[in-house]
DNA sequence: CGCGAGCTTGATGCCGATCAATGCATGTGG
DNA sequence: CCACATGCATTGATCGGCATCAAGCTCGCG
């Protein structure tokens, strides 16, 4: 009556402890469905020569930790939780067996949530260099498209946190800094653009409605946090911002 | 005092229109960071043969089109927005130049998003299979792992919609029939299982408090679309909860 | 058996949605 | 050049859903 046995294959334990395999893993279809050859099944079975268990309420992986493996999960159950400096939490995701953890890490070799084990659970380790190399992708070009795809991931991470558990104005204040954020790092001004999208979009985006992206603008305005005139903005106080968000506290822009 | 002018260098614009390449590209920094040789450089060149222009409201791809390029920002600016299929829209994110548009596709050669454009805009275009040639990750082993970032990239659009348009019993029967679904995929029951998680958790989860959680439960019971008992939950009546995500009318379980 | 973590349920308040009216910029046709 | 339409933004009034605060309750576990 417990759909979840925390080790499916506990019946035939001793043959699969001492030779479990990617070709024979009852996870296969989920893990690497078809399309992949007997050989590269093979080289992938060499990368996944270590298991890792990890008991329940233990962390597989830590925000912060240096990345090098992605994870199957084997058996059991884990949760990614991201947490702001402020100290908000989200969870991310939930992973069952079959489904790929550490995704996250890619990007900048660091990993950015924390992998709990929810229950005892097993993983398989996928050594990343390796993976790459023996997918025949060990070039520079490719690297950079990988981690492009795992910014990606993060990038949305930081949105759910956004959209799970902060009110408008702090939603409007992330939204503003990174787009000053992301003009800087384009050569144009930190403090003073052009939106190029409605107030409708904005509020699409950040889980509200064009009212109270109006009203936060105003409110920012009547602060003296921001210049709000149509679709021009100036910001005046960054720190103000910050402060909402809750990040970089005492940095000076 | 325009900080985003619609095109950036169209002082040189007649040398930028015979022969703009990657290795030259002012964006080059933001689109292909360092690390990547210049005879790679060169080669992506030959790809990114093709422009294309797009006006200000045309989309560059819709949700269904067929997946068989990624798209950089040359100029302009973009939104991509996820609708569900009973017209809940949802803004997943606004692309400047130098980023890129599509990664979406990759998982399932279908888009899953709308890219509309803000204003008039130009993008290059990368064949993704080429891309991938010339990656040196011509392999079925490579291709699946890219499907894998991918999907967990449009799972990350479908939690953004959630979180961004849905009420509290909303996201619960989608968190519900997420669960389900992904437990049948694995041969378990689909209707009847134990969840692994505290109600703190799946509230961290769906942007809801532990006590808001626990009033969904308690009201889908009384209402008899489930039945809860702990963390054991049968699920009575799917088409239910299916009405209330908005998703899949008219199919029996 | 008794403790504590996790869950349920109730009462109240607040934030943001909704409904509605007005303002303002842009564009179009007379 | 003006009259008018249209799309977008602002602001106010009211409403509702969820958070918050506060008890109790249940179950698993030492």
């Amino acid at each position: 009556m417990n759909p979840i046995p925390s080790s499916r294959d506990s019946g035939s334990s001793l043959q699969a402890r001492l030779k479990a395999t990617c070709a024979t893993c009852n996870l296969r279809e989920l893990c690497v469905p078809g399309g992949v050859s007997p050989h590269d099944l093979d080289q992938l079975d060499t990368l996944v020569a270590t298991r890792r268990r990890v008991r329940r309420g233990e962390a597989l992986f830590r925000a912060g930790d240096g990345f090098d493996s992605l994870y199957a999960v084997r058996s059991g159950f884990f949760k990614t939780r991201l947490t702001s400096e402020d100290g908000r939490d989200q969870v991310t995701g939930f992973q069952m067996p079959g489904e790929l953890l550490g995704l996250d890490g890619i990007a900048t070799e660091v990993h950015s949530v924390d992998a709990v084990a929810l229950q005892d659970s097993e993983v398989c380790t996928i050594p990343f260099t390796d993976l790459e190399r023996i997918s025949a992708a060990f070039s520079p070009l490719q690297r950079h498209f990988h981690k492009v795809m795992s910014r990606e991931i993060v990038r949305e991470h930081g949105v759910m946190l956004l959209l799970g558990t902060m009110r408008a104005e702090e939603r409007l204040a992330a939204f503003l800094l990174n787009l000053s954020q992301r003009l800087r790092a384009r050569g144009y001004s930190a403090s003073e653009f052009v939106l190029r999208m409605t107030r409708e979009e904005i509020g699409s985006f950040l889980g509200l409605k064009l009212e109270t992206v109006s009203r936060a603008f105003s409110r920012f305005q009547e602060d003296g946090v921001l210049e709000v005139s149509n679709k021009n903005i100036r910001i005046l106080d960054f720190q103000a911002l910050r402060n909402l968000v809750g990040v970089d506290r005492g940095g000076g822009q």
